[in-house]
DNA sequence: TCTGGGGTCCTAGGACCC
DNA sequence: TCTGGGGTCCTAGGACCC
C-alpha cells in the first residue's frame, strides 16, 4: 500500500478504573482520596484494589494492606469491592472499542485491552478510542501505541493519565535503555534481583547480556524471553478469540487464623463446594485439584493431586480436596486457604502458547 | 504494618518407559 | 565395572499479572 498504512498494536488502559467507576455513581467523591478494597473496612485483613489519584499522592497503591493505607490517609473514603459493577462498566468499555470498526479487540482484564489495527495514523485512532470510551461510559483512558504488544503495553504508562504515547523499535532504547529491568512487563522483584546478581540492572544491559547466560539462569524458554524483552521484542498478533478459563479457584483469608484440624477441614470443604459449582457451570471435567495454604506468619504451601480420571462428579472433587487437607500440617495456624480445580480443555484448544499468553 | 482473590505459564526433579 | 540417552508424565513450587 502506498498510503503508509501498516499494522499497529494499541494498548487501552482505563485510568484508576475501579475508583473511577465508584466516583461516577457517587459524584460527591470526586476530588477526594478514595480507596477501594476488601469489604471497605480498613481494620480488616485485606488489600487495596485501586486508589484514586488523590489517595496515591499519599503513597497509597494497589496491593497495599488496608491497615497501612488508613495510616497514610486517615480521612480517605474506604469502599468495598463491587465486582459486578466493574464487570458491567468493563463490558460497556469493550463494546465501545469493538464499535470503532476495523479493529481486533483482545480483552486483557476489566480495564485493559489490546487493539490490533492497520492504519497510517495510530494517534488518530487512539484519540478516537479515548473519545468513544468517554462518550459511552464517562471514563477516561490512556493509550499506548507500539509495533508489538510489549512496547504498546509499556507505552501506556508514559501516557497516563488521559494521554497517548508511542513506543517502537525506533525509540525503545532512548526511552527504556537506562531504566531498571523491573519496569519491563513480566519482570518482577525476584527476576530483577536474579538479573542484578548477574550485573544486569538496566534494560540496555539486559539487551546486551549473552543469551546463553540468561538461558543458564532461567531455562530455555524464559531465558530467551527475557533476552527479547530487553530489546522490546514480543508478539504482535492481537487475538480476539473468546477467553476460555483453564482453572477456577477460591481463596479466603481468615480474619482470625484457623487453629484446629476440624476448622481447616470444614473450610476446605466449603471452598471445594464453591469451586465445584464454578467448574460445573463450564461443563468441563476436573482433572487436578490443588490446595494452597498460608500458615501464620506467612509461609505458603501448595499441595496438588491429579485425579485418576477427569471427573464431573461433585463427590470426587470434594474427596480429592479432603484428601489433600489431610496432608496439611495440623499444628500450625492457617491464615489463608485456597482450593483450585483445573479443567480439561475443549478438544480444539491444543494451541502452542508463548510465555506471554495470559500475561500479555 | 502486614501483606486479596482471580488467573496464567514455566521449571526442577523424580518415576517410569523404551 | 559401568551403568546410554531420549522421551513422557507427574508433583511441587516459583513467578508474574490485573
Amino acid at each position: 500500500m502506498s498510503d503508509g498504512a501498516r499494522p499497529w498494536v494499541l494498548h487501552v488502559d482505563l485510568d484508576q478504573f475501579i475508583a473511577a467507576v465508584e466516583i461516577l455513581r457517587r459524584p460527591e467523591l470526586a476530588g477526594l482520596p478514595v480507596i477501594v478494597g476488601g469489604r471497605g473496612d480498613p481494620t480488616e485483613r485485606a488489600v487495596v484494589s485501586t486508589a484514586s489519584y488523590e489517595a496515591r499522592e499519599f503513597g497509597v497503591g494497589s496491593g497495599m494492606p488496608l491497615k497501612t493505607a488508613v495510616r497514610k490517609v486517615p480521612d480517605a473514603v474506604f469502599l468495598p469491592v463491587d465486582a459486578p459493577a466493574y464487570e458491567a462498566a468493563s463490558e460497556q468499555v469493550m463494546a465501545a472499542l469493538r464499535d470503532l470498526g476495523g479493529v481486533v479487540v483482545e480483552v486483557l482484564g476489566w480495564d485493559e485491552a489490546f487493539l490490533g489495527v492497520r492504519t497510517a495514523d495510530p494517534e488518530a485512532l487512539a484519540r478516537r478510542a479515548q473519545a468513544a470510551v468517554l462518550a459511552a461510559t464517562e471514563l477516561h483512558c490512556s493509550v499506548g501505541i507500539g509495533d508489538n504488544k510489549v512496547r504498546a503495553k509499556i507505552a501506556t504508562g508514559f501516557g497516563k493519565p488521559r494521554g497517548i504515547f508511542r513506543l517502537t523499535a525506533e525509540n525503545w532504547f532512548e526511552v527504556m535503555g537506562d531504566r531498571p529491568t523491573r519496569e519491563l512487563w513480566g519482570v518482577g522483584a525476584k527476576v530483577s534481583k536474579r538479573l542484578a546478581d548477574h550485573g544486569i540492572r538496566t534494560v540496555a544491559e539486559l539487551a546486551a547480556a549473552p543469551r546463553e547466560e540468561l538461558v543458564g539462569e532461567f531455562g530455555p524458554r524464559m531465558g530467551l524471553w527475557y533476552s527479547e524483552l530487553g530489546h522490546g521484542v514480543g508478539p504482535a498478533v492481537v487475538d480476539d478469540s473468546p477467553w476460555v478459563a483453564r482453572a477456577h479457584s477460591r481463596e479466603t483469608t481468615y480474619q482470625h487464623n484457623l487453629t484446629t484440624r476440624e476448622q481447616v477441614s470444614a473450610a476446605v470443604r466449603e471452598l471445594a463446594e464453591q469451586v465445584f459449582e464454578d467448574t460445573a457451570r463450564e461443563g468441563r471435567p476436573v482433572f487436578r485439584v490443588t490446595l494452597k495454604v498460608r500458615y501464620a506468619p506467612f509461609v505458603t504451601k501448595v499441595v496438588g493431586k491429579k485425579l485418576p480420571e477427569p471427573t464431573s462428579r461433585r463427590e470426587d472433587v470434594l474427596a480429592a480436596a479432603a484428601a489433600l487437607a489431610d496432608r496439611l500440617d495440623g499444628d500450625r495456624e492457617v491464615r489463608l486457604l485456597g482450593v483450585r480445580a483445573e479443567m480439561v480443555m475443549p478438544e480444539e484448544d491444543h494451541v502452542e502458547r508463548t510465555p506471554v499468553r495470559g500475561r500479555l
